[in-house]
Order: structure tokens, then sequence, then C-alpha cells
DNA sequence: TCATTAACAATCAAATATGCGCAAGCTGGA
DNA sequence: TCCAGCTTGCGCATATTTGATTGTTAATGA
């Protein structure tokens, strides 16, 4: 087990229960408290929790794992929804994108494709979108058009939210709006955990030619807390092949074209 | 096999694992691990993995801060100049940052000070900025409230321009703008390479009720293409001690307070 | 207040990953 | 064909990580 992995372990413990002990966790990972300490300094000088005597407690992140430990979870799922979602935009495509791990890879996976398709050195794609950890990883792959909505940083989400996210997504006009949900439900539509977020995906949703919803199937079937639009609202959605063959014909009966990947 | 299928080979590794380890990948593509090490440090400054000891990881979040302690050049003074930068900021502040190395230091010392720790579950610092980095990289730590200013993403840089950045700014005030400029002169005033970041740093500063310049002594009595602002307009200016005494007093005579660290 | 005990920091040695130099092999052009 | 430039693999010196040891510090209770 490498020290990142041992990271992410502590880091997830401490999500979990808000706290850690030296002793258990050296036990349960199999290996030495001195490093156990050791690594817990680490983490506390990156300001990612607090060091107490014999343990830890939840510092900066009590609530949410950094997406890099999230991504584990349905891998490939993810990775096949989001490149048949990538696939689905042309080139020159005004895209816009909202925050989580599905959508991640579809910009990953965008960027990889306009490495393909280049055309004249000019940028064949534009990515909107009001994820930090999206437009930090783009920002140096020359071939995509990064533009970042302002507002408020959610540090769960690394998500752009806000009345002056708002105001920048009144001023423009996309080709297409990819968005990753947290529930989508054939009559209640699509749903995010955050009211905050939930509205500016609406927005995004309204100023769009075509809205793309990617969820895979674990997502679907379900409603969360804050609606972001009906199904109406939305013209494709990419699932993965696990998806209940009843519940993507009642999508499909909803009006909403579904790709399974 | 040649080195483009073998960088392909690990992204999707990457992208299924979300990590990768030397031995075993050497072993699975029959190539040496020094070969592995070569492409992990080549796909590692494009900034498509994070290398770890014993292979790589996906995504640009990292656990580390390796630019504090090897940013290139000057590193000990830009620390130096962003402590004590940092260090005019009182508590409650309403801090406007712009891209840089040494403003991304100043960002760290903020996030770090324990006289700013939140009181009361709030943050007690709010910190506004056009830079990408600077925002990934305090969105996790909850000391600070982080506001980007939306715009267009220069892949140089990491800033964010044009007139959405414009519009978002005109939208808010700030108690302090720290801007780190690539040039400064007694009677030109403030200077970037690039016009685009020039004009959002110059709104920035007119929007701030003070106005802090970091930069160290090699910027000093140089000019660049672009003005941000006349000497005039500027409150403060924090440099390091090798700045010669006859350039400072020029500056004090301008009327700006210059601080040494 | 003082003794007891658990946690800690400092240090060392072993294991292992890494970086560098160099030679061999391959590729593409003159 | 030959050469220049590049990539690859190997060996060795170096750096990093880890676990154990030992002395020190901090919390607990009488």
């Amino acid at each position: 087990m490498s020290s990142h992995e041992r990271w992410n372990e502590l880091l997830a413990i401490l999500a979990r229960d808000g706290k850690v002990e030296v002793d258990a966790v050296a036990a349960e990972l199999g290996v030495s408290a001195a490093t156990i300490r050791r690594d817990l300094d680490h983490l506390s000088r990156q300001q990612m929790l607090t060091r107490t005597r014999g343990g830890a407690v939840a510092g900066a992140i009590s609530y949410d794992l950094p997406l890099q430990y999230k991504a584990a979870r349905h891998a490939p799922e993810k990775h096949r929804i989001a490149t048949a979602a990538a696939a689905l935009l042309p080139p020159g495509a005004i895209v816009g994108l909202n925050g989580g791990t599905t959508t991640t890879e579809v910009a990953r996976s965008l960027a990889s494709r306009a490495d393909l398709d280049r055309q004249g050195g000019e940028p064949s794609v534009t990515v909107v979108t009001n994820a930090l950890n999206i437009a930090n990883e783009l920002v140096v792959r020359r071939h995509v058009k990064i533009v970042v909505i302002g507002g408020v940083a959610l540090p769960e989400s690394y998500e752009l939210i806000g009345p002056l996210a708002d105001g920048v997504l009144r001023e423009i006009s996309l080709d297409f709006a990819v968005l990753g949900v947290d529930a989508l439900d054939p009559e209640g539509g699509a749903f995010a955990h955050h009211e905050g977020e939930a509205g500016i995906n609406r927005l995004m949703a309204s100023r769009a030619g075509r809205v793309i919803v990617v969820a895979d199937s674990s997502k679907l079937g379900g409603r969360a807390f804050a609606r972001i639009c009906p199904c109406s609202a939305i013209d494709t959605l990419v699932t993965d092949r696990d998806a209940p063959a009843e519940t993507v014909q009642r999508f499909r009966d909803a009006g909403v074209d579904v790709v399974q990947a």
C-alpha cells in the first residue's frame, strides 16, 4: 500500500467517523504507528485535518472526500458513459459542463478526442464550466478553449455557484449542456443534493440548445433534495448497460433519447 | 510498441484504476521500469497525471504542495515576501489576488495563518481571484471563502481574463488587492506581459480600497509590455531585502509604502 | 504535587524507488 | 550506405520511505 493510498484511506475514515486513532488505523492498515503519525503530520501540514494526541480529527474536509477518491467508484461505467457522451459533441461545439466525477471524465475524453482531430491549431471545442477541477485539468491542454463561470466555490464539489455565476451564464449561449446529476427520475426529472448547484445546472440547461444528462444506472429512478429540471427539458440521457430496461423505457416514454454505453 | 502507444496505455490504465505502478506496468508492457518512469515523468510534465513514489495517480489533485519548496527561482524570497504581504491583511478582509507564483504563495500563507482561523464556523477571509490554480488549491481548505472571477482561461498563467471577468469584477468591491506583477518601475508603474491580464489587474486595483503589489527585487526598475497602473495607484510594495536602496527610495518618493521582507 | 503510563519526536538501519551516465539499438534522411 | 538523433535498457550512486529503538513530553489519577 502506497502512501497515497494510505492518505486516501485516512481521509475516508476521517470523513466517515470524524476522527482517526493512530494505533487502530496502524493495525487496520498493517503499518507501524510511526508511519501513521508521519502521514497525519503530512496531512495536517496540508490543512486536511487537525492533529490531536492519539490521532486526528476532521479539519478542513468534513463531509466529503477529494474527488480523487470518489473517482474510484463505478470508474469503468463512468468512463464508458463519458466517452459516449463526448462522442455526441461535434467539432466546434460550445459545451457546458457542470461538476462531478462523470462530467470530469467527459472533459478528459473531450480533451483527448480534441487532441486527435484538432484543426489548424485553433481549439475545436469550447468548454464552459463551473467546476474548478475541470477547468484546472483542461487549461493546460491547448486544444480546448476553457471558459469559467465565476462564483463562490463549494469545497465539497469544486463547483462555483451563486449570483455571480448566474450573471455570467446569462450572458452566454451554449450549444450543449452536459450535466452530471445526483438523481434522475422519469417523472420527477433531474436532481442535485445542493440547491445552489441545482440552480446553476438549471440555468445552464436553459441556456443550451441541447441538454445531455450523464448518470450511471445507480442514479436512475431516485430523487434528491433539489430539482434541476423536469425530463421534458432533457434531450438525451447517457447511462450504462446495467440500467433496467423498464426504467429506460419510462425515460423514452417521457421523451428522453436514451444512450446506453 | 511506440512511446505514443505506451502513453495511451498508461493513461487508459490510469482512467480505469486511478493509479499505475511502475513495476507492474513495466512487466505488463514488456519494457523496463526506467522507461515507464521516463514516460510517467513526461506525462507528469504535461499535467496528465501526478507522480508518486512507485507509480502515479490520476487527476490534478495532490496532497503535496511541491511548488512551495521547489518553485524554481527566488523561492525563499517569494516565500518571505508572501508571508509579509499576508501579514498586512486583517481578519475579515476581502482580498483580491491575481495569478503568479508570488500571489500563490500569499494565498497559501493566508490559508495557514492561525489568527485568521474561522470564527464561529464562518471563514474569516474572503479571497477573490482570477487564478485557477489558487482557487483550486484553496477550495478544499475551509479557512477561506473562495470567489472566482469568471472568464476565459489563459493556459500560460492559469489566469481568467476577458469581458466575462470584467463583468463579475464590476459587481464586487474589495478591501485589498494583492497583485503580482511582471515589472515595476518608479516612474512607469506596474506592468504585465499580457494585455488581458493587465486589464483585469487594473480593474481589480480600481475596485480595491488598498492596493498591495508583491514583487521580488529582480522585477524592480524595469518595464514590460502592458501597463497595469501608475505608482500613484499603488499603496504598498512588498519586496525583498536585495532591492537597491536607491530604487526603494524612488518608490517612496513616488508615494509608495515599501515593505522589505 | 508527584508518579505512572501512553503518546510522541528523534534517530538509525534496511529496503526500495529514483536519477544519471553510458552503451546499444532503432529510425529517418542525405 | 552512413550518420545523426533519439529511445531504450542497465548499473550504480543517491534519495526516500518505513519500522524499530530510545529518550522526552504530556495527560491521568491518587
